[in-house]
RNA sequence: GGGGACGUAGCUCAAUUGGUUAGAGUACCGGACUGUCGAUCCGGUGGUUGCGGGUUCGAGUCCCGUCGUCCUCGCCA
């Protein structure tokens, strides 16, 4: 061992003890006659003490230098504890200084209290990883992954690994393929989620199976999206999905206590319907740790005669609001043009209706004039007006009123903070709808996948009954959601072929279709298919928020840029000719820019 | 694919309406200093203002294109 202590653990109890520490400098402080340097590993920062006898090989060392320090623990003099460090009672006066490995000179240092920009960190990840944030949170991300273990191990669960080379399917998002040299002109798929073989081991009896499981997506990144992401993935066999909530909610408060030290807020996580949701927050993800809830407006505006309403409310669309109470000083004008356009150019409405309080209690704005004074009354009522309140109002289709209300919603409370960012606010959506309409193509499409069980009350509105209505069936599925993120989600599987054809039917898939894409699934189905349900936690996402963060980046140590590049390894790159030739693979760009030369 | 923000020294940033030789902190190099801890003090090196065009007497600043990073809409069963 090149060290006996760490640089985070030496307290004045080891005082007199001879120590050897290795780490990196973090920085040097030189006075002539004594020196100090703060050596820094992961665990901390310790002070070292040179006297004149190393000061010319001290005076050599730069920030990010390798040493190993051999010492004796002292007490600092007194009046000099630094009580900003953990450490801070004690140095090492150091009797030997090994020069381990020089640095190149950095083009960062992680101590600085700036953060590089984005480029920067990702081209140097190794010295943004040095950064004490960074280590917390991969410490954090290894916490959450060893108390799921435990605890999925302690409920009897295996875990077992599947195939990252599968098969590729047409739904859901677009794969990243992976040529085959032995059948050439045929792919591979990396997995979206082992959804598929999870479901193929429950058949095969293991009736409870879990996996940290790395899935791929070819969409475009976001803040909280990344093309490569990790779930903690599970399927159980004989349960329902009150199991699988039982299950999680478990799993939730285990983190919750052994890896933040806190209880989940109220007695037990709390439970919303989709359509509940979609009416009270416009969203399937709510964040719950502030109000400011939809109202909806629509009755009232079929009695004006102001047109943007009444046509609205007339031809079927929705009046909602949000009452942003006490923040009508605090938007200007230009500041609700600013917030006009963005809904227009974000969510495609055709703007933002907004009336304010005035200090005698009464509506005012520019709509005001629209209005009765009795309408004025009872809109004000509808929304609680109270003196300084800020009224905005989405006048489209239900779908348009959600996304613009939810939008603005979430921006006014960022605005106003009226989120306390240490809440950790969890609730279960429940009861989604089996199917969307996808007007482009004039089909249904499923809206979590083709193999999610229907709730059994509304199994009767399927095809080929006379009360067939696609729509109105809700399916056996449950998003776990914590502070207006989905983090996780799951349903009941279908384990009968009947209904499983029926639901192919409904999508539009013929028999022979299904059984091309999914034939080995449903083949398995018939041997004896147990009654089972599962779930996925986005593990990056649980991170990301138990770290407070607000970004997947920070979660994840070697991260992809938003055009999926890896800046460190220069990832994507061409690869040589001679290797397309044994793929049989020929790009139609021009050959310099994607091949290596 | 669409919209927006940003790109100036190795790093973090500044530079008035388009106007002198593009500045500061830090890092780096040299020097001073025996209790500092983001050490301090003195001096120094360091710039094709992402790249390519254009407008102008004059462009870091304005216009067009392009590349990159971030945010976002579409997309993500």
């Amino acid at each position: 061992m090149l060290r006996s202590k760490t640089c985070g653990e030496i307290r004045a109890e080891h005082q007199g003890q001879a120590v050897t520490l290795a780490g990196w400098v973090d920085s040097v402080r030189d006075h002539s006659g004594i020196l100090f340097i703060n050596l820094r590993d992961r665990y901390g920062l310790t002070q070292i003490v040179f006297s004149q006898s190393l000061a010319d090989t001290v005076r050599s060392l730069h920030p990010e230098d390798v040493v190993q320090i051999e010492g004796t623990v002292q007490l600092r003099p007194e009046g000099i504890v630094n009580k900003k460090i953990p450490t801070g009672e004690i140095e090492v006066k150091a009797e030997k200084l090994t020069i381990l490995n020089r640095t190149a000179v950095v083009p960062f240092q992680p101590s600085a209290p700036e953060v590089p920009a984005e480029e920067t960190r990702l081209k140097y990840r190794y010295l943004d990883l040095r950064r004490p944030a960074m280590q917390k949170t991969l410490t954090l991300r290894h916490r959450i992954c060893k108390v799921a273990r435990d605890y999925f191990d302690e409920n009897g669960f295996v875990e077992v690994e599947t195939p990252m080379l599968g098969k590729s399917t047409p739904e859901g998002a677009r794969d990243y393929l992976v040529p085959s040299r032995v059948a050439q002109g045929q792919f591979y798929a990396l997995p979206q989620s082992p959804q598929l073989y999870k479901q193929i081991l429950m058949i095969a009896g293991y009736d409870r199976y879990f996996q940290i499981a790395r899935c791929f997506r070819d969409e475009d990144l976001r803040a909280d999206r990344q093309p490569e992401f990790t779930q903690l993935d599970l399927e159980m066999s004989f349960v329902d999905s009150e199991d699988i909530i039982g299950m999680i909610s478990g799993l939730v408060e285990r983190l919750m206590k052994e890896v933040l030290g806190r209880e989940i807020k109220g007695d037990k996580i709390p439970r919303m319907c989709y359509d509940e949701a979609m009416e009270r927050f416009g969203h399937d993800a709510p964040d719950l740790r502030f109000g400011m809830e939809l109202i909806d407006l629509t009755d009232i505006a079929k009695e004006v005669e102001f047109r943007v309403f009444r046509g609205v409310a007339d031809s079927g669309g929705r009046i909602r609001a949000i009452n942003a109470k006490g923040a009508a000083e605090k938007y200007s004008r230009k500041d609700i043009d600013g917030l006009n356009n963005w809904v227009i150019e974000q969510f495609g409405a055709k703007g933002v209706a907004w009336l304010k309080v005035d200090t005698d209690g009464k509506l005012a704005g520019p709509i005001a004039k629209n209005f009765t004074e009795e309408q004025l009354d009872k809109i004000a009522k509808r929304v609680g007006a109270e003196k300084n309140d800020f009224i905005l109002f989405s006048a489209d289709t239900f779908s348009v009123t959600c996304k613009v209300l939810n939008g603005l919603r979430r921006r006014l409370a960022a605005e106003l903070k009226l989120i306390n960012p240490n809440e950790m606010n969890f609730c279960w959506i429940v009861k989604f709808p089996m199917f969307d309409w996808d007007a482009e193509e004039k089909r249904w499409v499923a809206m979590h996948h083709p193999f999610t069980a229907p709730l059994t009350q509304d199994l009767h509105h399927l095809a080929g009954t006379p009360d067939s209505n696609p729509g109105a069936i809700r399916a056996q599925a449950y998003d776990l959601v914590l502070n207006g993120f989905e983090v996780g989600g799951g349903t009941v599987r279908i384990h009968d072929s009947e209904t499983q054809s029926k639901v192919f039917d409904l999508l539009g898939l013929s028999l022979e279709t299904a059984k091309q894409q999914f034939g080995f699934l449903l083949e398995a189905l018939q041997f004896g298919a147990p009654p089972h349900a599962g779930i996925a936690l986005g593990l990056d996402r649980l991170v990301m928020l138990f770290g407070g963060l607000d970004n997947i980046r920070d979660c994840i140590a070697f991260p992809k840029t938003a055009k999926a590049a890896d800046l460190m390894t220069g990832a994507p790159s061409p690869v040589a000719t001679k290797q397309l030739d044994e793929l049989a693979i020929k790009t139609t760009l021009k050959p310099n820019d994607t091949v290596a030369r």
